[in-house]
DNA sequence: TGGTTAATTAACCATTTGGTAAATTAATGG
DNA sequence: CCATTAATTTACCAAATGGTTAATTAACCA
């Protein structure tokens, strides 16, 4: 069994389950309805497969409803996401340091 | 070839990686700096894959100096993944919305 | 030149991943 | 009871992943 994070990161390493997921926030919805704009491409099966991988990292739960699975959203994982990122901001926000400190130089000249 | 969101998500599922990164970001560090802490685990090449796949994804960079690789972290697709995950920020404070509710509801009696 | 160090490459292997088609389960409803 | 709908399971496959050991490349240095 993979740690909690690694799991997540590798659920949202798929642009096919992170549509999902967009999908899912806009409200619940059932497996059909899911996997309605990937049919072009895949398979129901590949989708379900999908959906295993989005709930075995605890990213989503389907209830039962008669014959339809309703699946909705669950982030809590992907606080531990954001909050490791998170870690590294000024690693990204470093090149506006920079050009802050570069407009500075040119402002002192 | 991956999307860049899935490439960094996938890069960032590893332990091993996510290390690695952490390490960088305390400053730079060559290929047998940074595989030290893993050799008890796993051989060189294995951490040279590992690099690998980061430097794909874009994470870090190589220099080369005689014959050393100097590694530095680049922190630029991190931004587009916390972007993404911040989407979603709503669904792991929405708890505490329930329990805001939950306390005006009964203060209100 | 030849030995040492740093790192990568090559060849290989087992497991995981992401897909398929076909069969199966389970519930609905005429 | 039977046809239909929803979804999963099974069995299979190719490619990717994450590791190994052994060989190779490349630079330094005595």
């Amino acid at each position: 069994m993979k740690d909690q994070l690694s799991a997540t990161f590798s659920a949202l390493a798929d642009p096919t389950r992170r549509a999902i997921l967009a999908r899912l926030a806009k409200g619940e919805a059932n497996v059909s309805d899911l996997a309605k704009p990937f049919l072009k491409d895949m398979s129901l099966p590949a989708i379900t497969k999908h959906l295993k991988v989005l709930e075995n990292a605890g990213l989503i739960q389907k209830t039962k409803d008669a014959q339809w699975r309703t699946c909705s959203l669950n982030g809590a994982p992907l606080r531990e996401a954001a909050d490791w990122v998170d870690q590294y901001r000024r690693f990204w926000e470093e090149r506006f340091d920079r050009l802050d400190e570069y407009l500075r130089e040119l402002q002192a000249q």
